[in-house]
RNA sequence: GGUCAGUUGGCCGAGUGGCUAGGCAGCGGUCUGCAAAACCGUGUACGGCGGUUCGAAUCCGCCACCGACCUCCA
């Protein structure tokens, strides 16, 4: 199966052919968000850009088992291996149990998800769902001898997998160097290195959520989780695993030194990051304050925009940047995506119409394949863009009667924008406003009618009167050649 | 301080050793009773300074600026 498609791999720093270590079948991996909190815009371009990772490689015949985690306890609030989890300092705060902190952002977080349009993962595994597998995990590491247990706490010993493995390579750094940003051990801590992070965390009595383990009552270090559930559900080696770039330096390289040093065997062959969202060329997070809440963002309500947008809106506005790329928010740049939105959606509605003839003007075979080659090419979906504006422009010169198109070509066509802009790019034309009733509909027509009747009488005062006032209601009118059309705006 | 990105025309945003995406906004035109929409035309941009080359925005070096990560975050 050969398909051309190229990835940019973290862990080597370059573009790789993409050729999977089981075709047709591929495992990807993807790091959910920790559901203690609304999900903001940013985490949501991660999955979005993974989205049409997903959606391509289905595109191209994969056949994709997609997993994306739901964490759900374990993840502290700072990375001190100590202190409350964000899930029962955010339940005392609520005054509800931990687990209802976790439907309640669960629920939030696929209900956003499908707002946006996204394709469910495979599956969707928990934390909490998967003590056991990660506690034998830590058993595992310990018989390998790269873990140690003190206090009913299980440490991962950096400085020993090192010296058999390559600790810092994800972000190409080397132990040294890691170590000099890193401060000195307390003469408390019950770490052996300054590097080493939990396993597994010791329960103090007041712990909400614990569960059982050889080494006495606690729960799950937060990385363990990924490498438990990944070679559960893909297996001891997978070929692609996503997340966020703010992932990449510690997250998932203690996620490839815990499965390594269970496995022996490296994880993942290919790593792909998805940059930040920005706001005013800053990192959009929670800690900053910064962050937009997609309700925040589809009903305009919030200081910094000046109208809401919708999700197929935002979506697009996604896909207009590379998902290596920082993306800045701005309501210039959403504008600007909500026009380009409207007038791919419009080509769409003119392109079921068009009329053909017995030879075409227009090359699509070519434009079919620079789609291809722009996908192909690490999932390009900014030039993809490009290529589909240039299908926008043929199929308004064909409707124009400037250009003309075989029966044939107008059939490569339609396939060609349903694969690209419908099932790739994962946009819906549910948002371009329709009337709301037959009624209505016949109602406009019957007004139209009475203006061109109008027009006809070179009464134009009565058919600028007839089209002011109906713009003022929102129906904007298009006088065509021999009659008219007209659409509502939103 | 270390690691990794980036700096492109009014704005957004691709890309590549020579043929110099795309969109938005602007300007001119076609069409129209006038509009709108659509289409056509129009802008010669790649942080600075050196170097390699017949030729660099694209490769190399230095500098400046900005950002991410190195402390929880997709």
């Amino acid at each position: 199966m050969n398909t051309n498609l190229k990835i940019f791999n973290t862990l080597k720093r370059k573009k790789e052919d993409f050729e999977p270590i089981n075709p047709p079948f591929v495992g990807m991996y993807v790091c959910g968000p920790t559901v203690y909190s609304d999900v903001h815009l940013g985490n949501c371009r991660t999955f979005i850009s993974f989205d049409l990772i997903y959606r391509y490689l289905l595109h191209l015949g994969y056949k994709v088992r997609y997993v994306r985690n739901i964490t759900d306890a374990g993840h502290l609030e700072g990375d001190r291996d100590e202190g409350d989890d964000k899930f029962a300092k955010k339940a005392k705060l609520e005054q509800l149990e931990p687990m209802e902190i976790v439907q309640k952002y669960t629920l939030g977080f696929h209900h956003v998800m499908r707002k946006f349009n996204t394709l469910s993962p495979s599956i969707e595994p928990s934390a909490t769902g998967h003590i056991s597998e990660q506690i034998e995990m830590i058993k595992e590491i310990i018989a390998n001898g790269y873990a140690y247990e003190k206090n009913g706490t299980v440490y991962f010993d950096v400085e020993k997998y090192n010296k058999d493995y390559s600790y810092g390579q994800l972000t190409n750094r080397k132990l040294e160097e890691l170590l000099e940003g890193t401060r000195e051990l307390s003469g408390q801590d019950e770490k052996k290195g300054r590097l080493d992070f939990a396993l597994w965390i010791n329960a103090k009595p007041e712990t909400l959520m614990k569960w059982p383990s050889p080494w006495g009552w606690g729960f799950p270090g937060w990385h363990i989780e990924c490498s438990a559930m990944s070679t559960k559900y893909l297996g001891e080696m997978f070929d692609i695993h996503g997340g966020g770039m703010d992932l990449q330096a510690t997250h998932h390289t203690n996620e490839i030194a815990q499965s390594q040093a269970c496995n022996q065997t490296a994880p993942v062959k290919y790593w792909m990051h998805t940059n930040m969202l920005t706001v005013n060329g800053v990192r959009m997070s929670k800690s900053a304050g910064n962050g937009f809440l997609p309700e925040e963002l589809f009903t305009g309500n919030h200081p910094l925009l000046e109208k809401g947008y919708s999700p197929m809106v935002v979506r697009f506005f996604m896909a207009q940047s590379h998902y290596r790329s920082t993306l800045d928010f701005s309501n210039e740049a959403l504008q600007t995506a909500e026009k380009w939105y409207y007038k791919l959606m419009k080509a769409g509605q003119i392109l079921n119409k068009l009329k053909t003839q017995d030879k075409s003007s227009v090359n699509i075979e070519e434009l079919k394949n620079n789609c291809y080659e722009a996908m192909n090419d690490d999932f390009n979906s900014p030039v993809l863009i490009s290529h589909l504006f240039e299908a926008v422009r043929i199929i308004n010169s064909i409707n124009d009667g400037k250009e003309s198109i075989s029966q044939n070509d107008l059939d490569v066509l339609k396939s060609l924008y349903k694969t690209f802009v419908y099932d790739v790019l994962g946009l819906t034309n549910e948002d371009i406003p329709s009337a709301s009733n037959d009624l209505t509909t016949e109602l406009i027509n019957l007004i139209l009618n009475l203006r061109m009747e109008a027009k006809k009488n070179k009464d134009f005062a009565t058919s600028d009167k007839i089209r002011n006032e109906l713009t003022a209601k929102g129906v904007i009118i298009k006088d065509t050649k021999d009659g008219f059309e007209w659409e509502l705006a939103d």
